[in-house]
DNA sequence: AATAAGGCCAACCGCCTCACT
DNA sequence: CAGTGAGGCGGTTGGCCTTAT
């Protein structure tokens, strides 16, 4: 059986609210809160179903929604997030305080798939990234050579590198690595370094609830914390990495998602043509880009 | 100046999940 | 355990606005 529109009543509103319903719904949740959406409109004396109601207090109306344009920052964290998690729009609008899931949405499918799209466009096959000219000149002139068909790999360790189809451009490579030790991986975690890579080498240290970034060079960086997930777990045989590095409006933006310990690292060497993992004092992984 | 096309965004719709009975 | 309802989520729509022709 179809479940009625939450609208059936007759003689409910529908369409645009205007200023009046407007205030009528805020002073009222501001007087007596919003314990049941469905009965709200009754007490209030508005002419709404509850689900219009909440969606525009939501939405719209309340107080910590952020109005205005979009920054940059939060366009790029849109993008980086929806590479990682897809459409779930109101996980990416929860790393995005005063921002409804509804406006993310809308951002990405009036402007940001489409910048995704182009930039996906202009290298197809993973070979030919467009740099802005400004980043241009202080790039290594390898910056997006295509992977090799081989690379290195520690002693005791295999891995498997296959394309992962989030978007391009980007360099995406999953790691299965094997490992004879048992390891304790406490933490699930996503870094994301904020800023763009300036040719300097720079050392990434994560571990659980505690990151820092060191600075092999002259420039710092930030690496930020998202999302923590409390759960334990113990990994015998076989630890599985993921790592994604994509081109965003011309800087390199990375994301780790790894299950880890405290001695995962990750070294971008100054010209970007290596890749070192480390896991622990045992596993070494060198791709080469 | 008129019209068409496209962009943008608020709002709706239908489905899903979860709590409650 | 099944049924029910409320809230939440993601997809879609419709209308206004801007830009192009």
């Amino acid at each position: 059986m179809v479940r009625a529109p939450c609208c059936w009543r007759k003689g409910l509103k529908k369409g645009p609210w205007t200023a009046e319903e407007d205030e009528i719904l805020r002073s009222f949740i501001k007087k007596h809160g919003h314990g049941n959406w469905r009965a709200l409109p009754k007490h209030a004396g508005l002419l709404r179903c509850g689900k219009s109601c909440r969606l525009r207090w939501t939405n719209y109306l309340r107080p910590d929604v952020k109005r205005g344009n979009f920054t940059k920052e939060e366009e790029e964290t849109i993008i980086k997030l929806h590479a990682s998690l897809g459409n779930k729009w109101s996980l990416i609008a929860s790393h995005l305080p005063g921002r409804t899931d509804n406006e993310v949405k809308n951002m990405w499918h009036t402007r940001l798939k489409k910048r995704v799209l182009n930039l996906k466009e202009h290298r197809p096959d993973g070979s030919n990234i467009s740099i802005p000219s400004e980043e241009q000149s202080q790039e290594p002139s390898n910056w997006g050579s295509p992977p090799p068909p081989g690379f290195e790999v520690g002693s005791t360790n295999t891995v498997q590198v296959h394309d992962y189809p989030i978007f391009s451009p980007q360099h995406a490579l999953e790691f299965n690595v094997e490992s004879t030790s048992t390891v304790q991986v406490p933490d699930y975690s996503i870094f994301s370094p904020q800023h763009s890579y300036s040719g300097i080498s720079r050392v990434l240290t994560g571990g659980a609830n505690d990151y820092k970034a060191e600075t092999v060079g002259t420039k710092s960086i930030l690496l930020t914390h998202w999302d923590p997930f409390p759960s334990s777990m113990e990994v015998s045989g076989q630890i599985q990495f993921q790592l994604i590095i994509q081109w965003c409006s011309g800087n390199l933006l990375f994301m780790v998602e790894t299950y880890c310990n405290s001695q995962v690292k990750l070294i971008l060497s100054p010209k970007l043509t290596m890749i070192k993992w480390e896991y622990g004092a045992t596993t070494t992984l060198i791709i080469w880009f």
